[in-house]
DNA sequence: ACATGTGAACTGCTTCACAGCG
DNA sequence: CGCTGTGAAGCAGTTCACATGT
């Protein structure tokens, strides 16, 4: 009965980097686990998460001690307050919004699954594919989305209309009672502060490739 | 005969948030050149890009003073100016590798033809698939990447193969000489320091909303 | 001896506030 | 008079360095 009691929660405004990071690090520690690793030192989990040890020891100080001195991480122990801190603990229901291209593509997408995140249905405005099953998941009527969520009570919707519909898919997710958004619309979307919004915007990474290709040169060799 | 004679370039490095927002202000004022508007305060240009009026002077002063006081910045003349400093200039070759669902999805991603971003070829290991074609791209073999790329000339690779495969398909894209990469895989990329890598990890967005989720109730309402 | 946990120093981005110019 | 451009101040995230615990 050692039943871990929920140890998470400092509130005091964590970084989004660090959770970021958080991320990473359960990463690092599966598949140290895979390997048969019992153990891991901040070292070595800065190594593969692309940071510092430092960087490792104080992100995970603000949310608790759990490292032995002289000895590192126990790798069961840490994926596990990790994932209690992300909130992984449980299933999140996921709507897709926009049954494209990009939001098919996500249906499918493993590391969603991977996490507990399940998508309960994909919807559009297109009558020609509402209806249909993609992946095992069926494409919804746009009209349904607010009774549906009533009853299905969604935990995040992700975005994938085109740009110029994105506001007005958000605002009626956000009628609907859903709380989280990932927005891979190429555009902003304004949401009550209440509502966390995550965007993925492809179109500007790619600008902030072309800018590092164009100004590399002048600084690095 | 007023054509501008490049005037990026202040190389004393540049904030990557900075480099963002930048791509950013343009989307904002293309909207607005659509809309008619000759002229935006650095007021108007915050408030859709979402940050301050004094953010976007300073971005904006790093590469040059392009406003006139009293009045506020020229929109065509500052889309011009933004796309120079972010390379938008020209076209941009790219290639994906990994002809998964992903990989298809970005193939037709209207946010790259926009911005003279092209794709010359989807690269793939399964044969079933080389030879077909995805929206007027051909899939080629992933063992012709190289020698293609030796006379083709890309400039960045767009990664979409499964985690597994992300550091081999990463390495052969660099020994082909493409110096820029776009990361989907949801697995971290080590390359030399002369390429540069952005990395999309929608797994890891989606745990930043699940942390956000159970963590928000404490400190926001 | 070894590796964690953490206050203190540091670095760098953002915000402020105002002089300067149209 | 309005809005830009920018040094200076403020703040947040990272790195340092060492005391602490095993």
């Amino acid at each position: 009965m050692t039943r871990s009691p929920a140890p998470p929660a400092p509130e005091k405004h964590i970084a989004e980097s660090t959770v970021r990071r958080l991320s990473l690090y359960l990463r690092v520690l599966e598949q140290a686990a895979a390997r048969g690793q019992q153990t891991l030192s901040s070292d070595a989990l800065a190594e593969d998460g692309g940071t510092t040890s430092a960087q490792v020891r104080k992100d995970l100080s603000f949310f608790g001690s759990f490292g032995k001195r002289g000895r590192g991480y126990d790798v069961a122990e840490l994926v596990s307050q990790i994932s209690d801190i992300l909130g992984l603990g449980r299933e999140w229901k996921v709507y897709i919004v926009g049954a494209g291209k990009i939001g098919a593509a996500l249906v499918s997408y493993r590391g969603f699954s991977q996490r507990g995140f399940r998508v309960l249905g994909v919807y559009d405005n297109n009558p020609q594919i509402v209806g249909r099953m993609i992946d095992g998941v069926g494409v919804r009527s746009m009209s349904q989305l607010e009774h549906d969520a009533a009853r299905e009570m969604p935990d995040i919707a992700v975005i994938t209309v085109p740009a110029e519909h994105a506001q007005t898919v958000a605002e009626l997710v956000v009628s609907a009672g859903i709380r989280a958004i990932m927005n891979f619309a190429p555009a902003p979307i304004h949401v009550p502060s209440t509502v966390t919004v995550k965007s993925v915007n492809m179109a500007l990474e790619l600008e902030g490739l072309a800018y590092a290709l164009v100004h590399r040169d002048a600084n690095a060799s």
